[in-house]
RNA sequence: GCCGGAGUGGCGGAAUUGGUAGACGCGUCGGAUUCAAAAUCCGAUGGCCUCUUGGCCGUGCGGGUUCAAGUCCCGCCUCCGGUACCA
């Protein structure tokens, strides 16, 4: 260890010894971490009863997924916020429940068990391990007792506890819908698990396929989603991007007749919706979604080869194929023609696939002249253009601004939203149409092929009819696989356990199927913020009277990936829950923030032709073509400030971007902690600066943050004393300069952690530090709450000052300190002093100074009375302990 | 395209309601200590001009409001995040 070697050394006869030796201490992180970990787990220092607390405060974190690369840097970055938040939280007062689990259900654990034969379990196990062992070496205030697991079958019985209370409101059925189907993960996506139409995990193609499975009607609880969300706060943006999920859109639904006599007899109706009922005047043709079901019925016979050929082209095609043809607008005519309801005008109607079938009534009423799509369409195709607002050229791209109406009959003249709601009265007053609204929102596509996964609690009779498993029988347990692949039939994994799936219906006696499906990983995270209040009650979810003192949570960090989907889930499933009376809170989540990214530097090279390295930055070859790869940041050769490739002769290109390890540029934190202390660690990532701000990650930068704990450690500490504190620390009471710079400094902590700017109640501490450093003394008094202050910060060493200062028990436990606002100004202040609105010098004046005295102060100042001479002061502006300014006569 | 957010020294970032731009930290330079190095301590550090006193220019760009603009208004540019035929 290299502290003893230190010691040692320290020893060696020669080396200077002084009473005043400061040189002799040294911050050993090592030690004092170990030491104040063990203390804090026999003491259950962090313990906290939920069903005793009057002031309660809930700070929670996105628990992790624990995957087998161990704690990343944006992990520790969001828990030391609300370690932070938490400590700081208990240490004004209130009781604080600050816990941490394991969202452990997940692909990864399933794919290395299809590699390796190594059951999830026992690789979640060992993950959880090591996340744990991660966690506790850090130092969070977490209270352990009340770990969660997802997978544990304590754990998702009530996870499948709720599901039932789902399938019991309607909320929950079986359809058979077009799923995103991945081959290559054997599994079904859910569309936000879909990105540019490859899976989220791995990137791979994934296609779409007609399949039966469970989904969960969220679409039902649209509107209550998207209102709630103004009870909350939560940043803007991010209330944002749940509006635009949810994409509510006001218009109105209108019915067009088919001419029978276009469509071969056929008598039928297209419901529309539109956001534009206004433009009814200008609808030139319509459109139905190649999926549509009238599509066949309507077409005409000449034209239904080339309409069906159309049709299955667009339905296999994937997403991605559709939209990378997304700039040529394709479709084909039906030869049938509707009718518009507002005049009776015929007109034609198209196939074409920019209209989805999944939303709205797969069908439109498109108006080239104030639809952008619907004008390319017309373009393509040669549709008449009928503009029905004024302003704007129809010839150029489509008008979708405001204007009077044209061409309107009795809209002519009428803005938008009074034509809007005109034209809406009158399709209600004649029975064609009515007011409408429509959503985005897709129910959620809630079933899994996979193994490691939450099982449904559902039979599928003999007979057909499906059924719950009784809640005494829950949970309903994963079965014990040996191979996890799923069928050769295509069938889920779960289907290999014969045994397992066939059982008996205990309410009827019927032979019956349990589902092979698993739920979605967000299940589990749906609900566990309610778990962590009683999470070893056996025979309950949850304690309703503590879930009343509890939630909703006061503080809930994590990363902005999940802004979307795990926020809105759970907020589905606690409202379902609210609906049920099972919680008293109408949402999980009072107030969300988003950690920011951090991201790390990564240093690419070329290699040419001949596969040897070359420079992308300065080599004067055309390097298209050229494979690009990358150096490890450790094994980067500097020369100077120039990043070199290790063996050859070749700068590297750098680019700081997202971690990870494709690229090779993920920082592990637990490397960081064992080099310069957990403190140290924590310490960097909250003063790199915002935490909801994306952040370059600098390893140099660490050095600052550690130099400022061994600082404090000298400044207060003597390891070769008796009492191992130096003896500057004294008996008394601080002057009336240090009191002020003590009040100050309270108070910008206090309200810098209020507001979770820790990375300048951070710089507060080190400016407080060097004050301190200037002086012979410090009196215990200041010391001691200087401790408590940097004590949510840098547990560890805060501790270890606690007790060298003589104080019993966890600085975790004491209070933190107050300030006087009257200790917290000075008599006098400095104040710039302008001419002209130009800074020429400054002046020290009396706080309560007034503008004579000023006046008189800065014109006794050379640098300033220069720019006064020979001059006509027009005006003074005098605002107290900010500025002067001095207006000249033009 | 649309919706968010952001552009400040060599770097990360500070700056109440408009009121001395660059706190704090990194890096760099100088000094002290040391046999030496590390560590530590002290000092300097936006740019340009000037022997000094001092002066000029500076918060992405162009305008504007104001005694005074990083901050407010108008018009652009760039970057990041989200989203995308949503009728």
């Amino acid at each position: 260890m290299v502290s003893t070697i230190y010691r040692e050394e320290c020893n060696h006869p020669g080396f200077p010894i002084g009473d005043d030796d400061a040189d002799m201490t040294e911050y050993r992180h090592e030690e004092i971490e170990e030491k104040w970990q063990d203390y804090w787990e026999r003491n259950e220092t962090f313990k906290v009863d939920t069903e005793d607390a009057d002031s309660t405060y809930y700070v929670l974190d996105m628990f992790p997924y624990p995957s087998g690369s161990g704690l990343h840097v944006g992990h520790v970055e969001g828990y030391t916020a609300t370690d932070i938040v938490a400590r700081y939280r208990r240490l004004q007062g209130d009781t604080v429940l600050h816990p941490m689990g394991w969202d452990a259900f997940g692909l990864p654990a399933e794919q290395h068990a299809i590699k390796t034969g190594q059951h999830p379990r026992e690789s979640t196990r060992d993950n959880i391990d090591n996340f744990r062992s991660q966690l506790k070496a850090l130092g969070f205030s977490y209270d352990w007792d009340r770990e969660v697991n997802t997978t544990d079958p304590d754990y998702y019985k009530w996870t499948q506890w709720i599901f039932i209370k789902l399938f019991e409101q309607d909320l929950a059925y079986m359809d058979e819908v077009p799923v995103n189907w991945c081959p290559a993960l054997g599994t079904v996506l859910a569309n936000e698990e879909v990105i540019d139409g490859k899976s989220e995990r791995g990137g791979h193609p994934v296609e779409r396929k007609p399949m039966r499975q469970w989904m969960l009607k969220i679409t039902e609880y649209a509107d209550r989603l998207l209102e709630d969300l103004e009870l909350l706060d939560w940043p803007e943006h991010l209330k944002e991007m749940q509006r635009n999920w949810i994409g509510r859109s006001e218009g109105a639904e209108v019915t067009f007749r088919v001419d029978p006599e276009t469509s071969g007899g056929t008598e039928a109706e297209l419901d529309v919706f539109t956001t534009r009922p206004d433009t009814l005047f200008g609808a030139t043709f319509m459109v139905l979604a190649p999926e549509h079901p009238l599509v066949e019925e309507i077409t005409d016979q000449e034209r239904l080869d080339e309409v069906q050929a159309y049709c299955d082209e667009a339905t296999n095609k994937t997403e991605l194929e559709r939209k990378e043809e997304q700039d040529e607008k394709s479709g084909v005519f039906t030869g049938a023609y509707a009718v518009n309801p507002v005049n009776d005008e015929r007109i034609p109607i198209w196939v074409a696939d920019y209209v989805l079938m999944s939303y709205g009534s797969g069908a439109i009423m498109a108006v080239p002249a104030h639809d952008q799509r619907d004008w390319e369409f017309a373009r393509a195709k040669d549709i008449e253009i009928r503009p029905v607002l004024e302003g704007g050229d129809v010839d150029e791209e489509a008008f979708e601004g405001e204007g009077p109406h044209i061409n309107s009959e009795f809209l002519n003249g009428l803005g938008v939203d009074e034509a809007t709601s005109k034209m809406t009265d009158w399709l209600e007053d004649n029975d064609l149409g009515e007011a409408s609204v429509h959503y985005k929102l897709r129910d959620w596509l809630f079933s899994r092929q996979r193994y490691w996964g939450e099982p449904f609690p559902i039979l599928h009779r003999e007979d057909g009819t499906i059924t719950t498993v009784p809640e005494e029988d829950l949970p309903v347990e994963l079965p014990e696989l040996e191979d996890f692949k799923p069928t050769e039939s295509g069938d889920p994994p779960l289907a290999r356990a014969e045994d397992w799936v066939q059982t008996t219906d205990p309410k009827t006696g019927q032979p019956a199927r349990r589902e092979t499906n698993t739920m979605p990983q967000w299940a589990g995270s749906c609900w566990y913020y309610l778990r962590y209040l009683n999470p070893n009650d056996e025979g309950r979810p949850w304690d309703e009277d503590v879930e009343q003192d509890w939630l909703p949570v006061d503080l809930y960090v994590g990363g902005a990936e999940h802004a979307v989907l795990h926020l809105l889930y759970a907020r589905f499933w606690h409202k379902v829950l609210y609906d049920l009376d099972l919680v008293s809170s109408k949402e999980p989540f009072q107030r969300v923030v988003n950690q920011g990214m951090i991201l790390g530097p990564t240093y690419r090279y070329a290699l040419d032709d001949d596969g040897e390295p070359a420079s992308l930055v300065n080599d004067d070859r055309d390097l298209e073509g050229w494979r690009t790869r990358v150096v490890a940041p450790a094994d980067v050769r500097w020369d100077g400030d120039t990043p070199y490739h290790p063996d050859a002769d070749v700068e590297l290109d750098v680019e700081v971007e997202k971690m990870s390890k494709s690229v090779g540029n993920v920082v592990n934190p637990e490397d960081v902690a064992d080099t310069y202390g957990a403190d140290a660690l924590r310490l960097y990532e909250m003063f790199m600066g915002p935490v909801e701000q994306t952040k370059p990650w600098d390893q140099q930068d660490v050095t600052g943050v550690h130099r400022f704990i061994k600082r404090v450690y000298r400044l207060f500490c003597d390891d070769e004393a008796d009492s191992g504190l130096d003896d500057s620390v004294v008996d008394g009471k601080p002057d009336d300069e240090l009191r002020r710079t003590l009040h100050k400094a309270i108070r910008s902590i206090t309200e810098d952690t209020d507001e979770m700017r820790f990375n300048t109640a951070i710089a507060t501490m080190m400016e407080f530090v060097n004050a301190l450093y200037k002086r012979e003394t410090i009196p215990q008094s200041v010391a001691e709450r200087f401790t408590v202050m940097l004590s949510p910060y840098a547990p560890h060493l805060a501790e270890e000052l606690w007790e060298r200062l003589g104080r019993d028990g966890s600085v975790a436990h004491a209070e933190w300190p107050d300030y006087d606002e009257a200790l917290t100004v000075d008599d006098t202040v400095e104040i710039g002093v302008q001419v002209m609105g130009q800074f020429r010098g400054s002046i020290e004046i009396a706080k309560d100074a007034d503008q004579d005295e000023a006046v008189e102060a800065a014109r006794s100042v050379d640098s300033i009375a220069k720019h006064l001479e020979g001059k006509d002061v027009a005006r003074v502006i005098y605002v107290p302990e900010q500025i002067l300014n001095f207006v000249i006569e033009q």
